[in-house]
DNA sequence: TTGCGTGCAAAGGTTTTGCATGGCA
DNA sequence: TGCCATGCAAAACCTTTGCACGCAA
């Protein structure tokens, strides 16, 4: 039963600090890669999986399996102590992330607990919809352009 | 700019009846196969994901992308004007799937809406948890192991 | 010095695509 | 008879894994 130390690396810290900088909007691996070669910083594609892996299991980074295409996109959500009952929502036109505060919701999750039977996971439970100026977007295109 | 009629397959029908006879429960492109398989049909794998895409792009088919494993799972949901705005429970734990139908649940999707500037798409949107058994197993646990 | 982390390349699995053939209209 | 749909196999794709080396502690 071996404890199993953890080191600090560049790598890894390059890696959160990316995802922390970009967490306005969801991204793939792919673009994380890029946004680290942007600053001159180039990571192996493995380490990168790597790390996002194992923030994931921390928690403090969320994983989307493939919404738009079929790569998964990642981002930070800060620490679980942090976040605590508050849920997230996404934008599924232009990637925003949207925290979401409410006693309204308390009472929702409360709801489900005690009429449906069943215990919402506010970490892992993400909002999937469209923000305001998105909505306002689509409606005009679907006014102007017709297929 | 040609009409493209579409043409009435065995087949077609075949992954219909499929993914309706299966709709308590989301399945992956290799479990609908296999109930195929079962009823003695033999479906080739590219003809049911080419008319899984075009039921999830006709709105009446989900798919939830990725979640325990890499494949994507598909739901029937019903036409576009029958399904009800309902959501999907899933256990974290168990795998099942739970449908949300429910009124409290529309009036927090239009609280959202209005105080959060967001609207919710329930068909992207999948809350996670615990359901109520597996609640229950997992504080027994926690009480008898520890670890 | 120990052993975790990295990078590369190869493997793994899922989904898509090209092409010849089959079948609906 | 047109041409859409199917089936097969190959390709494309994203992600994981094996292995040797580098590097943190």
């Amino acid at each position: 039963m071996s404890l199993r130390r953890e080191y600090k690396t560049k790598q890894k810290e390059l890696i959160l600090d990316c995802v922390k900088r970009t967490q306005s909007t969801h991204s793939s691996a792919e673009q994380l890669l890029a946004h680290l070669r942007n600053s001159g910083e180039d990571i192996g594609l493995a380490t990168l999986y790597r790390n996002l892996n194992r923030l994931v299991l921390e928690g403090v980074v969320v994983k989307y399996p493939g919404l738009g295409k079929n790569s998964a996109s990642y981002q930070y959500i800060g620490k679980p102590e942090e976040h605590s009952r508050h849920y997230h929502l996404i934008c599924l036109n232009c990637g925003k992330l949207v925290h979401l505060d409410c006693d309204k919701v308390e009472g929702f999750a409360e709801h489900i607990r005690a009429t449906h039977e069943f215990t919402l996971d506010f970490k892992k439970t993400v909002f999937y919809g469209r923000c305001n100026s998105c909505v306002q977007v689509e409606a005009q295109s679907l006014r102007s352009a017709d297929d």
